[in-house]
DNA sequence: TTGAAAGCGCTAACAT
DNA sequence: ATGTTAGCGCTTTCAA
């Protein structure tokens, strides 16, 4: 079933039925009902290969994900992803827009990953999930080809025109910290991310910025660097209680998790002894015991707002570089 | 840039060309050399529309996963979809093809998320990811439309021919409670999923397969119908601690890790007291204090299984149904 | 308000 | 071994 059976079958030219899809053009509410009712009585879809060849559109955007997901599930990150995902193809979805999926493994070189992305010419647009490594030289290869897109995540290296969204890690970190001093602890320790992680070290940031603000000197003892895992926070934790610390704040609920068993293990009470605060708000957050005050970021939202301006950029509403810092909420449960 | 341009550039015809890309008719080395120069210099690559609306193939297949993320999120379960996407792209990019990925959500309607899937011709192919509900209505539009499709999972009902990739759940159930039988123990419980869900039925009809072979009767007491999550353990394993038994077969992971909090609370130890077994060998049952016994199932190779089925069916090598079931492994660790 | 016709970039008979 | 040619199904001038 094609546009030119439809035409036939309606009595009009297949312009007529073209004009109807689309929308567009002057079209007689006569023939419109016409072409209506046969498109719906034969079910026709138009054929989108056929129209993204003449109109050099395909109503298709790449969502890449360069992380192997070895990585992904390794740093029980997948509720990271699951999110996001849910967040851009609702989005896309709301604009008649289909997904496709790239992820990156770890039998391949980064290099052909790469390649296969910008081979596939499917794309309208791509939304790039920032890595740990960084995606530099994709996103300037995307450039160079003109393909729209954005980073979803805050760019490793401060590359030109970078369009990104991501969250003010700064200055959730900044109110995570002066809600610790609020319920007056002094002794605040943080336990980071890997610091070759650009959120860890905003994170961090945000740590020092309160202390500071707070007039509190700032003791390097109290700052351990660790990673985002459960395992990391137990490490991590065991090392700030041998220093005395009356508060914790973990960089990601994955780490506060760990701190958490470390914590109780070491016979001390929650908040009483010392009060934790994470990062993320994931599921485990609320079902930790104590709960876990945490700094809430909706992953979804990111996947939809990075989704909307790609979009946008896409059909060319506006022009790149877009920079968006989604706001976070502090999220205060029994932990503190 | 086009296959004119370079058939005009390398001094042949665009059949010429055509062949060297796709590797078929009779090309003389001279020529391809020369075609295959120009191919590199220019950094060609054939539009994949124009050749999608000649050769009908579109080298993409979808991934339906109808579960709302919402739901995957509160289920913990983004794991299986991280690892089984890991899987099908790896396959999928293996055998040059892209992946489109469709996503349930909370609001909208399944009707229309069907028609929204079946309407996008782009596809050669689908995988079904299968959900509690079961997909049937979507898999049955989609023989009416010749398009090939298998389900990764088990079918909900007995829908004539269908394809599906799924684990051998009774089997593995059985070998799990038989090495809890070989251990001494006699009084052994079940922790189940809800019963709408097909994997939680077979894991059940395992535990009584096993018991049956050993000659010992079924108690109806201790089997505990809970649902796929930690809470669920907990409280189901508190009931089944009053009931009396000497070890439990959780029918999943998480299950086991809400049940082995549960024990630990009671007072009594692993395994000494109560063994445990699990199900699915996620990262945390190797976490767990004590690890954890469980059926391991390979999730990422259920998906690489699934794409390489599809492929072959799109590809016209095999004809539906295809039924496979994949082995699993019984992981033996601390908790028995 | 409608239709005719050209052409998007490619593949695949068919002819040579 | 290579070139010519006829579409694939659609959109989009342009003319009527």
């Amino acid at each position: 079933m094609n546009i030119y059976e439809i035409a036939k079958k309606a009595g009009v030219s297949r312009s007529t039925v073209s004009r109807v899809i689309n929308g567009e053009g002057y079209v007689s509410e006569e023939a419109r009902q016409k072409v209506m009712r046969v498109i719906e009585e034969e079910n026709y879809v138009p054929n989108p290969a056929a129209r993204a060849l003449v109109t050099k559109r395909s109503q298709v955007i790449g969502i890449v994900i360069p992380d192997t997901i070895k990585n992904i599930l390794d740093t029980e990150n997948s509720y990271y992803y699951s999110a996001l995902l849910q967040g851009i193809t609702a989005e896309a979805h709301l604009r008649d827009f289909a997904t496709l999926l790239w992820v990156g493994h770890e039998s391949e070189d980064k290099g052909i990953y790469h390649r296969r992305i910008l081979k596939s010419q499917l794309m309208d647009g791509v939304l790039v999930v920032a890595s740990v490594t960084g995606e530099d030289q994709l996103l300037r290869q995307l450039s160079d080809n003109k393909k729209p897109w954005v980073l979803i995540g805050r760019p490793v290296h401060e590359i030109e025109s970078v369009s990104f969204v991501g969250i003010d890690n700064a200055a959730a970190s900044e109110e995570a910290v002066r809600h610790l001093l609020s319920r007056g602890r002094r002794r605040i320790g943080t336990i980071t991310g890997k610091m070759d992680n650009i959120d860890s070290r905003e994170r961090l940031q945000g740590y020092k910025q309160a202390l500071a603000a707070a007039n509190l000197p700032l003791d390097p003892n109290r700052i351990v660097e660790g990673c985002f895992s459960r395992n990391c926070g137990y490490a991590s934790m065991k090392i700030l209680l041998e220093r005395g610390i009356d508060a914790v704040f973990a960089a990601s609920d994955l780490i506060a998790a760990g701190a958490l068993q470390a914590i109780q293990d070491a016979g001390l009470r929650i908040p009483d002894d010392v009060a934790l605060v994470g990062f993320d708000d994931l599921p485990i957050a609320s079902q930790l015991k104590p709960t876990l005050t945490t700094v809430r970021q909706s992953v979804a939202e990111k996947g939809e707002q990075a989704t909307a301006i790609l979009l946008n950029l896409i059909e060319g509403r506006i022009a790149p570089p877009v920079q968006t810092l989604l706001p976070t909420q502090l999220i205060i449960r029994e932990s503190s």
